[in-house]
DNA sequence: ATGACAAGTGGAAACGTTTCCACTCACAGA
DNA sequence: TCTGTGAGTGGAAACGTTTCCACTTGTCAT
């Protein structure tokens, strides 16, 4: 492989120049410029990344960690950030989790992994997370922004939908279509988002009198298997509701094929509604009723925070974008 | 941030010593390694990667490409190549590409972009590339493979399934279930493995006297709400077949959705059925008949052949493992 | 005692950049 | 003619590792 130095003596000139020519920085003649990149072309030069980290502690390139990397929820979001991070000419590497179970260290060590790499900024996602180990990341490296996962320490770092909010307008959405009579499909113990969404669920049953304790819930691990078992589960106690809450659109498709297996049509039988406003729930059998989270605009914010962060840019960024319910066929209208 | 040499002070020994201690070669006395191993906790010194890179040339990792991030089809592909990864303790870098109609520019910058990260070898998917592509890539990182692609000159560097076979496999399990009449929605015309699975299913019809130009046909890019479409505008020039073969499982998907909407049942009305074999197909409602491509298992072996080309090592290397078809309901057997 | 050899060690050189400093011109203003 | 200025330039130093060579010790056989 060519270097700088082969570049300069065939060009006539000194390493300097050609460094300058390269980066666009300093004055250069244009006669040494053209001879320069001419040399460049013909000795097929590139630029070792590695020597530039090491020289300048910059690689114009963000980190991202993502808990996993199969199933729909976590790639349009890597999508979103990508897509943006191009456009400002920056680059992109991932680290992702294996299982759910695992995020906590895999978090831990996809930050190291991809510190160690010279990324200039983090984006980590994940809600197993305890502050403890976000105080590691911060330590690792202190530019950093929290996707779905909030804590007072780094309020300004973090980004996260209102979960309880939009678990209540899912609700809220149900109890005005004339359902009565409920059931629940939660994710992991370990996901704080899927208790926040539960929370506010439940908090507006409670406030139409009907006790939580009593609401039939199953647990699943948000995937679409997890989802028709745990369908399957709560119809084997009796069908003693009208209206299937799921944590998630993955499990709501898989609880989709559960009630289908169960001799049960939706909505004619059962409603279902889902969460997070995934593409594909627009093209189910029935098209899915569902929480839509913007994702990809929290992810976006997220990111231009981190850019200014690193690169002392000035992006805007928001907070707050509502979450919104999608009404589709899968809910049926009682009332 | 901490460098060898303070650690080399603090220990009391020269940066040659805390270097072997950290690689473990070489000869250390146990007295000098457990001050050097103190000495790295204390002031929590992190080897730095680029300089490693710089003075090594290798980086213990493997670059992939691949066409696109979101969509249910890589993404377990790239779950596999990390978890076998991982378990060689090497790591994974991937690039995407933003769309498949620039799979192309997008392949040859995100080889680049690979290679200059100091990857030791590279997995490049991507259906639309042509040998001079190819060409260009091995010129970058000679140490590469191919999946789902296959040129002569590279040939032991290819890794892709038997498309033709396995789209005559689609065929004969159609025709046997005693379909006569058909319809296909094909991917986009750069992408050849879509090709080459269409002849082996047109080839099939063929051969029992059905003239391939007489088979309706609509065009798709891959996408569930394409593959809706398709299927809408197929069913909108009358319903002329029995059983619709789509390229792919996400279109299939896509056409499940626009068949309810054109008012007909899946399989009672028409029958539908995919390609590749992804997850989500056993949650269809109804689940879909498909041929089961092994992708993870190609993907497996490619990499493996990567990994003996990298590092010299001797991991089993498989090709020709056969794709079957995956009986579900969304096929009627009409015979 | 002497030589051979291995274990253990320190530090210089090299990897390929960028940055900075010193230097040479050419030219304008006095 | 001299002086100041700025464009253009070359090359040394620095970034943080690994590798290699030279060196000191200690042990063992002779």
């Amino acid at each position: 492989m060519a270097t700088i130095k082969d570049v300069a003596k065939r060009a006539g000139v000194g390493v300097g120049t050609v460094s300058r020519v390269i980066a666009g920085s300093g004055p250069v003649s244009a006669e040494a410029a053209s001879r320069v990149r001419r040399a460049i072309a013909e000795l097929r030069f590139r630029p070792s990344h590695a020597a530039r980290v090491l020289q300048k502690g910059q690689s114009q390139t963000i980190g991202v960690f993502v808990p996993l990397v199969h199933g729909a929820f976590y790639t349009p979001i890597l999508h979103a950030i990508y897509t943006t991070l191009r456009t400002y000419g920056r680059h992109m590497v991932v680290d992702f989790g294996q299982t759910l179970e695992s995020e906590r260290q895999d978090a831990l060590d996809g930050a190291e992994f991809l510190t160690d790499r010279g990324c200039d900024g983090l984006i980590v996602m994940g809600t197993a997370l305890k502050p403890a180990d976000i105080e590691h990341i911060a330590e690792l490296q202190p530019k950093f922004v929290l996707l779905n996962r909030c804590v007072p320490r780094f309020r300004a770092q973090c980004f996260a939908p209102d979960h309880q909010a939009a678990g209540a307008a899912a609700a809220r959405a149900l109890w005005e279509a004339g359902h009565r009579r409920f059931a629940v499909i939660e994710g992991p113990k370990s996901s704080l988002d899927n208790q926040q969404r539960m929370r506010g669920f439940l908090g507006i049953l409670a406030e139409h009198g009907i006790d939580p304790e009593g609401v039939p819930h199953a647990q699943g691990d948000f995937s679409p298997e997890s989802g028709r078992t745990a369908a399957q589960a709560l119809l084997a106690r009796g069908r003693m509701f009208t209206a299937l809450f799921c944590a998630n659109d993955e499990m709501a498709i898989g609880a989709l094929a559960g009630v289908r297996q169960a001799g049960l049509t939706v909505p004619a039988d059962l409603s279902v509604m889902g969460y997070d406003g995934i593409d594909l729930t627009a093209l189910t059998v029935p098209p899915l009723t569902t929480v839509l989270i913007p994702w990809r605009q929290i992810a976006t914010h997220a990111l231009n925070h981190l850019l200014n962060l690193c690169y002392d840019m000035s992006l805007p960024v928001e907070r707050d974008i509502p979450a919104q319910v999608l009404w589709r066929e899968s809910v049926a209208r009682l009332s």
